[in-house]
DNA sequence: TCAAGAAAAACGAGGGGTCGCTCTTTTTAT
DNA sequence: ATAAAAAGAGCGACCCCTCGTTTTTCTTGA
């Protein structure tokens, strides 16, 4: 039986991915010492071993929280929701840095490019929704607006995602022509 | 002495910098040892270190040769050449997953990010010219029509990007979604 | 012969991961 | 009820290995 609650288990690890992700963002994965992250937690070495069995499993973790819940986000919000979004993103700069890490680490990275792919895929697809719905359609009807839907979200996407490593390199876009390219692609 | 003729000695940097750059397409810089760049090169450890000073210093090389070039390809085109240059990058994974590695560690490396933001600054402003020409005007004529042609290059050389990282990590990427969306950009 | 250039060995630093220990909490036996 | 015992959580010194770099040794052509 847990001496702890699993809240506080769950907490600790939070704790811990927290401290890795700030760190992450700002050095990159590899010059990120578990040295690093144990003094960024506030806890021992030892009892993050005990949480994670190794360096990538940490890595992986973040991934997948910083990739998740981002489909979520769009579908719930009005159909001009990803524009407000944009806006959002070009207040966190160090979030642009860590994605900038996560890709390239999925470009050198099969296990890793497998989860960015699935977050990218769901990704297009609630954005494809979301074209299909400004434009009064439902998903299903007629195979080639589809098709044109989900060309449209894969452009959009990656112009998001282009978005967000100008942010990670330049510090500061102004996100103006990035709305105004959204919308002419989405209206093309 | 054997001494050797400078193009000697070019060519010798030169296989550095090529052993290097392919192995930190496939393996990330961090993950690609002295050894690693040793053994591809066909070099001995002392020799590359005759070339250069540090690894760091390798990478600088790779990162600048990556890069440049890049605008001066682009207004030897036609007009409608960057559509061309699209589907040229499609071909070369590789160098996406090598951009991929130079754009995040541009963001986490101030050095390499002053790089990088020259890089781009310049792919923007041979992008806007392209436009220009396009739209049959002359930078400098009408500042309006300037500003609009460097908000059109923003989003397009962030869509190349962004194109770049979905090929980078999903391997193969339909490029058509991309063209359109350009012309869509250009055109609004 | 001799110096320049390449090869190879060696080094110090720093990396990730392990192990035995302590302390606290929960169980159990009297 | 209470003390002994067991088990979980956390700690931090330490190990071994790999890395980038330096130093030493060998080759070679003028």
């Amino acid at each position: 039986m847990p001496k702890v609650s699993q809240a506080h288990l769950d907490a600790r690890r939070q704790q811990i991915i927290d401290a890795a992700r700030a760190r992450f963002a700002t050095h990159g994965f590899a010059r990120t010492s578990m040295a690093d992250i144990v003094t960024g937690s506030g806890l021992s070495n030892g009892a993050i071993y005990r949480y994670f069995t190794s360096k990538e499993e940490i890595v992986v973790a973040v991934c997948e929280q910083a990739g998740d819940g981002l489909p979520q986000e769009l579908t719930t919000e009005a159909v001009n929701g990803f524009l407000e979004h944009i806006r959002t993103l070009a207040r966190d700069a160090d979030h642009a840095r860590l994605v900038a890490q996560i890709y390239a680490e999925a470009a050198v990275s099969p296990p890793l490019a497998a989860l960015v792919r699935d977050q990218l895929a769901a990704l297009r697809a609630a954005v494809a929704e979301l074209v299909l719905a400004r434009r009064g359609l439902d998903r299903g009807r007629d195979r080639d607006r589809d098709r044109d839907a989900e060309r449209v979200a894969e452009a959009f996407v990656a112009l998001c995602a282009g978005y967000n490593q100008q942010l990670a390199i330049r510090g500061d876009v102004d996100p103006a022509p990035y709305t105004a390219a959204l919308m002419a692609i989405v209206e093309e």
